[in-house]
DNA sequence: CTGTATCCCGTAAGATACTG
DNA sequence: CAGTATCTTACGGGATACAG
């Protein structure tokens, strides 16, 4: 099997490879949002989910809404509580996020070692 | 359409997910790739083409031959010439690179602007 | 040409405490 | 609980010059 030249890649390509990678860009805002393709989730909750802190995860919230890309609403509840959820227009991420997920445990597989594959399992909704 | 609940999503695939972001972090080495996937460039020449300095782009290009993405081959030639080319592995990155590339042509439409769709068919090889 | 060595800066992001 | 305000730090990444 030929190693290159497989695919046509326009400069036009690496254009939108850039503004995704603009919109998506930093080490929370796809976990938040792998995250979220799950269910929706409270502030403080998501929060603790994912292991960021809020002052972090309150601006990146506020950058993906910007982007359509959460869905933010305030209910109305005592003390008042937020709920947050993906949008009809991030699940159009899902290719994305799909293709990082396999690929990660792709490459876990062909570099870090063959032999530790098989991961324990561990707690899953 | 529900807008919610359509993946399962487990906290080993985000832990997938966080592996391969953590490969592919920064701005440029998505991009490096997806250049090198239409063909293979010297050093110069990539750093020429994607307008990226020679100090980063060495440590991006080493970055990459760490985990089997790149193959640096040096050629005999006077100057000394080194080509770069993607690997076997790094093409399973294809899904990836091609899924960030069609959502940000559709981002554009969906929050830049329905109006500016046309983008000026640039010089392409 | 292929890199490396310095220098420099903006910003992502963590810790912590506080307000409504 | 939801978020903001400060403070601080680490690091990505650009400019430039230099070395082999």
């Amino acid at each position: 099997m030929s190693t290159t030249c497989i695919h046509p890649v326009k400069k036009q390509h690496i254009q939108a490879l850039r503004d995704t990678m603009d919109v998506v860009n930093g080490k929370w805002k796809l976990v938040i949002l792998a995250t979220l393709l799950g269910r929706k989730f409270r502030f403080r909750e998501l929060s603790r989910e994912i292991g960021i802190t809020p002052r972090v995860l309150a601006k990146e919230l506020q950058e993906l809404e910007m982007n359509r890309l959460v869905k933010r609403t305030v209910c109305d509840t005592r003390p008042i509580t937020v709920e947050y959820e993906i949008t009809p227009h991030s699940q159009t991420l899902t290719n994305v996020v799909d293709a990082m997920v396999e690929w990660g445990l792709l490459h876990h597989e062909t570099v870090v070692g063959k032999k530790r594959v098989s991961v324990p399992a561990e707690a899953e909704g």
